[in-house]
DNA sequence: TTTCGATGGTTACAAATGAAACCAATTTGG
DNA sequence: CCAAATTGGTTTCATTTGTAACCATCGAAA
């Protein structure tokens, strides 16, 4: 074997891959949120969290979609100034404000979830069974592995909307 | 069916999902290459793109690791800076220049590579066998789906651009 | 009570980024 | 041959981001 000095191959490395098919993905999908409404992506999911869940906390907000302090901080600031969310000083403990969308915000929000799982389902069906089968387990297999994993059910990926 | 209102799994919700798990993976990585050199992310990409094949101009790097032209420019003037690499003007087009690494720009690649190979097996290896098929399927599925697939094979860049 | 350390959240500052303007060399179409 | 359009690459400027410092409140301990 000769001793040629070791190559990598950039777009075989995995951590390359992986990180440009996110960047892709998330691209494409930011003209959902950006172009209709000019949201930043911390400000999608800001969104997208407090319509899933109802309220939370700046904290909650933030490791639920694995944002930073401060990107939480000036997301919520921006969608209170589009009056969207509004802030409710925890009784208990005053440092914490609960978060709440107002009914724009939901509104917004409503409108907003079905272009999303179009979206995804559309991802989805350019894959066969077995591809999608493959991403999805490939995908929360790597989350344990890092021990990112936040919820494990991948029930949902099963089919869009008829099989094949 | 119920008409509670359409709610999003941000958790499940393969785009995010896919874009926090490259971000953990990246992160991880990088590491590698800022903590002992300080190197940013644009950085290690022109020095593994050059290290991978040899010379390049800039717009051939662009595209080989999917940076923007500015961060392949000031990733170049960085390098150039370290004195990692040189430019040598193109003979029959002016406008372009051959960057090429030196000494001590292959010297770091080559001490990077078994740490960036290291780093990708050690997350492979968290895996099953089942598992780590499914993640590289899948990640080729869905490149090939977006159509942003790059050659899966070194074999074909053995020739240096010589053009016909 | 007072003090001290943690915690929720904001702000200041520096670095990284992208869009667009820009310069220079090159090609194209008269 | 020349003017316009194109291309390779850099720079400017505004935005986004991360780190760290910061303010206020809270909980525990003395």
């Amino acid at each position: 074997m000769a001793m040629q000095p070791e190559i990598l191959e950039l777009e075989n490395f995995l951590p390359y891959r992986l990180y440009r098919l996110a960047d892709d993905v998330s691209r494409e999908f930011s003209r959902i949120y950006k172009d209709s409404h000019g949201l930043t992506r911390p400000e999608w999911r800001t969104l997208s969290g407090l319509g899933q869940r109802g309220t939370m906390t700046a904290t909650e907000l933030g490791e639920q979609s694995a944002m930073h302090k401060t990107k939480v901080s000036r997301a919520v600031a921006e969608l209170e100034r589009r009056r969207w969310l509004t802030r409710t000083p925890g009784e208990n403990d005053r440092r914490v404000e609960h978060l709440t969308l107002t009914r724009a915000g939901l509104a917004a929000y409503r409108e907003m979830v079905p272009l999303a799982k179009a979206f995804e389902q559309a991802l989805l069906a350019k894959l066969s069974v077995n591809e999608r089968a493959s991403i999805v387990k490939g995908v929360l297999s790597l989350e344990i592995a890092l021990d990112r994993r936040q919820r494990p059910s991948a029930e949902e990926y099963k089919t869009p909307a008829g099989k094949g």
